[in-house]
DNA sequence: ACTCGTTAGCTAAACCTGATAGCTTTTAGC
DNA sequence: GCTAAAAGCTATCAGGTTTAGCTAACGAGT
């Protein structure tokens, strides 16, 4: 029995690859194992388990996705800058939607971990484009919760099959950058800001 | 041996109840059968299995947040309903965060499906938040998915641990508000939806 | 009150998945 | 070539889900 050759990342890899064609829930130690070409217990001598493998992935995930955001906002500014990062991230969940549930509900272990890294890169993007937007540097942190949140719950949502209202998702879509766009072009009017 | 009295809906609750005290992935069969009163294969008598369980908590769990949802906006129009309904939302995701962990990926199986339901209802105390604002009619859908991802997105980061800025995460919900608010405002000013 | 069919409970057991232990073989470095 | 480390294997255990089949409780009708 020669040796397959693996390690932790080839692994992970794999794994992301297999969640996103049978779905994240069908993901299991043994049919990653067949997939890669070894028995269920060989996994073990690369990654520490199911747990260590789903880190592993959510990693790899956000730093592919994180590359993508980067890549399609470069050159962008303003509200072009958003809309290409808006369509980039919807984009990205839709084509791996396992891959991207497996980000979810992860918590990184400290500042170092690469998870932690990973998410900060991700957020490098947003900040180029609310840099196009007039907002105060306080509220800087607050737009880019809001931007995470809208495009998030709209790419979640639509990965889980949960719009059921018979309007064209695209549009709707469309439609929510327009609205982003307003809302962050709106952000500096004074007055608009004092709730509570 | 006397009956214990169970059914299907008493197991879905006593479910949705014990999810929120250990955990949605703690929730076995195991421990579920023995927070009512029975061992486990009994539960099969009442629920077909793990799946149906998670369906009848998710059922459940969107009827009750729609419930909420309307008396919170009850009476209220504008933007004193949208804060209603923000706050409404965030408040039961943070309260329940395992029931509200069963919501998420499912898909309902048809228009019919209890769970397609509760989210129509669910829509409406948003659709009455619309009525506060001056959205032309064929775009109310869309102006609905925005509302759904922004509080969806938002309360599911903040229920992951999602948030790991420093800044203060209710700040940015009441930032997020106000986002919205300017958005809805300024989406019937002409020239401001032409995108593309 | 008695019978009888239905059904909710039980035990036993099959099956699947994650994980560990311990042995064997490959492989890299000397 | 030898040797130690690492990577593969089989065997096994510990849960967890689910089904099969039995028994006892319950409600309806007489």
């Amino acid at each position: 029995m020669p040796r397959a050759g693996l390690n932790a990342a080839t692994i992970a890899a794999a794994g992301a690859a297999l969640a996103d064609e049978i779905g994240f829930t069908e993901l299991t130690m043994g049919r990653l194992a067949e997939r890669v070409g070894v028995r269920t217990p060989s996994l073990y001598k690369h990654i520490a388990g199911q747990a260590e493998l789903n880190r592993q992935i959510a990693a790899l995930t956000l730093t592919e996705a994180a590359d993508t955001l980067g890549t399609a906002t470069q050159g962008r500014a303003g509200r072009d800058a958003l809309t290409a990062a808006a369509r980039a991230m919807r984009d990205f969940v839709l084509a791996h939607p396992s891959r991207y549930a497996a980000t979810i509900g992860i918590t990184p272990t400290g500042p170092d971990d690469p998870i932690a890294v990973a998410e900060r890169r991700g957020l490098g993007p947003f900040e180029a484009v609310l840099r196009g937007y007039d907002i105060a540097p306080q509220e800087i942190p607050h737009a880019l919760r809001a931007l995470r949140s809208v495009f998030h719950g709209f790419a979640t949502l639509q990965a889980a099959n949960g719009f059921q209202l018979p309007a064209d998702i695209d549009e709707s879509f469309e439609w929510l950058i327009d609205f982003v766009d307003r809302g962050l072009r709106s952000a500096s009017i004074p007055g608009s800001t004092d709730h509570r």
